[in-house]
DNA sequence: TGTGCTGAGACATCGGACGTCTCAGCACAG
DNA sequence: CTGTGCTGAGACGTCCGATGTCTCAGCACA
């Protein structure tokens, strides 16, 4: 194995293991490269592979630091990955979403705040009946955010704002946009959030259901 | 923004742009260097990070090439990031799983070929009563595999890798084998076979949801 | 025709030099 | 005494050039 991936492998073990936690910050450059026995250069292509994926956080002129390892943080670099994917798995992807957000937003039907209700009521409100398409765009991020962040599993939050990125999205309303579907979905958001409001699990399940799978269904049918 | 980091930004465009396709091969790194304005070292930092998280392939002596760029390959980099993650967040991936799981599962009964109820049911018989622990965490995987590929969607069954792979599996089945689980796991596991036979998809959803639900109560009780 | 050698090309690694940035600590003005 | 601004040490950012190692295509020979 080349002293690179090795390199990887133990300051991942340093983390796994407890040596280094969250926050800690690591020995300089020169010196961990010197315990590994390897060159810096080496050592740095280690660094800059972690820091992708967040697992590192160098910083210029101070040092680096392991990051907090928050899932929300870790799964950020799904998202990355996802922007990889042609049009042909993105069918795939929204399968998974709609397993997903049903769930999510079931969950989030008995948890929910009320000022969390209020907010994305204020949300739809202020978006209007004719919105372009990067306020819709940002306004369906928002809206399907705030509704699985309720749900209080932090891991699926961020699963889901990686694999519903804003790529994803804008490629598919993109066409969307050109049928009667911003209309349709503006309704359908105000439904889901109505049966948030009535606590009522299984119309918010149903409603997140027949959302997602509206969207699926056009997109099957244009590709 | 570094130059490396600008190096990242302009590779995965130059793919996502499609100028680049899977499995084409790279200009050499000098080369490439040259043209994006920065040095070798960088784009090697640059290349590396990429590596990792399975966009490039880079083979000594020979070249650097982008991978197929498979959902399956590129969701394996979900798994090192899982790996960072502390028993606290466990019951949250699980909370996930159980999401999923159940939909796959479900999804599987109406597609599943007879060969491969077969091939799980003589992986079944071959387990026996009384496994090891590292036999029965190997079974589980790919028992649990073996359907989800079934569901006929890629990106849920490398996500469902990623989120429970060996790691995970291994932490909650240290203790898990203690009780009498195991003989319990195993009949379970029979009865999710017997309703994929049957071709009863809501049976084998509740099944599987039965089956991840007792894993995730022992492992709350246990923390 | 098949085997084995060989050299070109590409990545792997290293060490050192120099630039840039951050932060703590000191000096000075208010 | 307090707050501002400078300054220098330390750490990361970038580059260069040299050398080692590996792969593969192509040639020579049996």
């Amino acid at each position: 194995m080349a002293v690179t991936d090795e390199a990887i492998e133990k300051i991942k073990d340093m983390i796994v293991s407890g040596a280094l936690r969250p926050g800690d910050r690591l020995p300089k450059e020169s010196e961990l490269a010197a315990d590994l026995g390897l060159s810096r250069n080496s050592l740095r292509e280690a660094v800059r592979a972690l820091s992708l994926i967040r697992i590192l956080d160098v910083r210029q002129g101070d040092g680096t630091y392991v990051t907090s390892l928050d899932p929300q943080l870790l799964l950020e670099a799904l998202s990355f990955v996802v922007d990889f994917h042609r049009d042909d798995t993105v069918l795939e992807f929204l399968a998974v979403r709609r397993i997903l957000e049903p769930a999510a937003t079931a969950m989030a039907a008995s948890r929910i705040s009320e000022q969390q209700l209020d907010a994305l009521g204020a949300q739809l409100d202020k978006l209007g009946d004719s919105p372009s398409v990067e306020e819709l765009v940002a306004a369906d991020l928002d809206f399907h955010r705030g509704i699985v962040q309720s749900s209080g599993n932090s891991v699926l939050c961020s699963l889901m704002d990686g694999l519903s990125g804003p790529t994803t999205r804008a490629r598919i309303w993109r066409g969307l946009t050109q049928e009667d579907a911003v209309s349709r979905t503006l309704h359908e958001h105000r439904a889901i959030l109505a049966a948030l409001r009535d606590r009522d699990t299984e119309a918010a399940r149903s409603w997140a259901t027949v959302h997602i799978a509206s969207v699926e269904q056009w997109l099957r049918s244009s590709l």
